[in-house]
DNA sequence: CAGTATCCTGTCCGATACTG
DNA sequence: CAGTATCGGACAGGATACTG
C-alpha cells in the first residue's frame, strides 16, 4: 500500500492497517470467520467483483494472515483458510461489531454476538488479563515501548498521560 | 464510499467501515486520542497531506465522531475533538494494536499499553461483561438479530456454529 | 467451479502553491 | 496558523468476457 510520507510506520495499528487497510479485506476476513473458504462462498456473499476477490485473496495470503490450500489435484482446487495470525483478527471484529451495532443501527441490530450456549446477548468489553480491570482511560494509556526509536519516545514523551 | 454492488449493508461491520474504511481515518482518531485537536498537529504527526487531512476530517466530522469546534471568532480557528461516538471507538484501536504487536513487530514493541499507576504491560482481551467470560469460539458466537431481513437471517442460519 | 484477462472509472492520496 | 485550490499518479474497485 505505499504511503511516501507516513513517518510512522513504528505505530502497530499503522502497520495492522498495512494489512487490512482495504475496504474488503476485513470483510473477507469476516466471512472468513463465518465459515466460508471457497472463492465462489466469498463471491456469493460479500457480491465482490471476482478480479478484486482474487486481488484481496492473495493479499491476505502474502500478509500470512490466510492460508491458500489445494483440497483438489485434478482438476485444481483451492480452499482459503484463517492462518492461526487471521484468527487473532478476531477481536478487531467484534469490536467493529459492536461499535457498528451501537452507533449505526438505529432500526435495531441485525447482527448480534451471544454466548452460544444461552443464546443471550453478549456486550463486549475489553478488559486487562492481568489485573483483571477494564482498559479504560485514565486506568490505562499508551506509551513508547523497548524497540521504541528517538521519534516515537519523543511524540509519548510529549503528552502527559492520555485525554 | 459508494460501493454499489456491495448487498450486504445490514452488517454492522460494513457500516463501520463505511465511517472509518479508510485509511487515514483510523490513523486520525488514533492521533486525536493521543491529545491531537489542531489541524496542524494531526499533519504534523500524520505527514498527511494538507487536502487529505481537511476531506478526512470533514468526513469524521460528517459520520459525527468529531465535532468542530470554533476555538476562536478573530481569526477563525477550530479544533477537532472526539465525540461519544469517536470515543467509542476506542477498543477497535486497542484491538488493532494488540494485533500488530503480536504480529507485525519482530524487532519488539514501540508503543504498549500499560496500566498508567503501575506502568506494567496490559494484555487486552475481550469479555463478555455480563458473564465475564471471555468472547472466544465456540462459545460465542454471531447470529442474526431482531432487525435481520430475510437474506441476513438465512446466511446466518446455513452455518450451525462458528468455526 | 475457480478463477484469469481486460478495460474502465472513481477517488484516495501526494505534492505544491496560495491565502486571511 | 488553518486551511483552500489545483494538478497528477496510482490503484482500488466494478463490469464483463473468457477458460480448463
Amino acid at each position: 500500500m505505499q504511503r511516501t510520507s507516513f513517518e510512522d510506520m513504528q505505530c502497530p495499528i499503522a502497520r495492522s492497517l498495512e494489512r487490512v487497510g482495504e475496504w474488503w479485506s476485513i470483510l473477507i476476513l469476516r466471512d472468513a470467520f463465518l465459515g466460508s473458504t471457497r472463492f465462489d462462498q466469498f463471491q456469493k456473499n460479500l457480491g465482490i467483483a471476482p478480479n478484486m476477490l482474487t486481488r484481496r485473496l492473495n493479499g491476505l495470503v502474502e500478509s500470512g494472515l490466510m492460508e491458500r490450500r489445494l483440497y483438489s489435484e485434478r482438476p485444481p482446487r483451492s480452499e482459503y483458510v484463517l492462518t492461526e495470525r487471521g484468527r487473532d483478527f478476531r477481536p478487531v471484529l467484534w469490536a467493529l461489531l459492536a461499535w457498528g451495532n451501537k452507533h449505526f443501527s438505529p432500526e435495531g441490530k441485525s447482527v448480534v454476538l451471544v454466548d452460544a450456549e444461552t443464546g443471550v446477548e453478549a456486550d463486549p468489553v475489553i478488559i486487562d488479563r492481568i489485573s483483571g480491570r477494564p482498559v479504560v482511560p485514565p486506568d490505562f494509556t499508551v506509551v513508547a515501548g523497548p524497540a521504541a526509536n528517538e521519534n516515537t519516545k519523543r511524540r509519548y514523551a510529549e503528552r502527559g498521560s492520555e485525554k
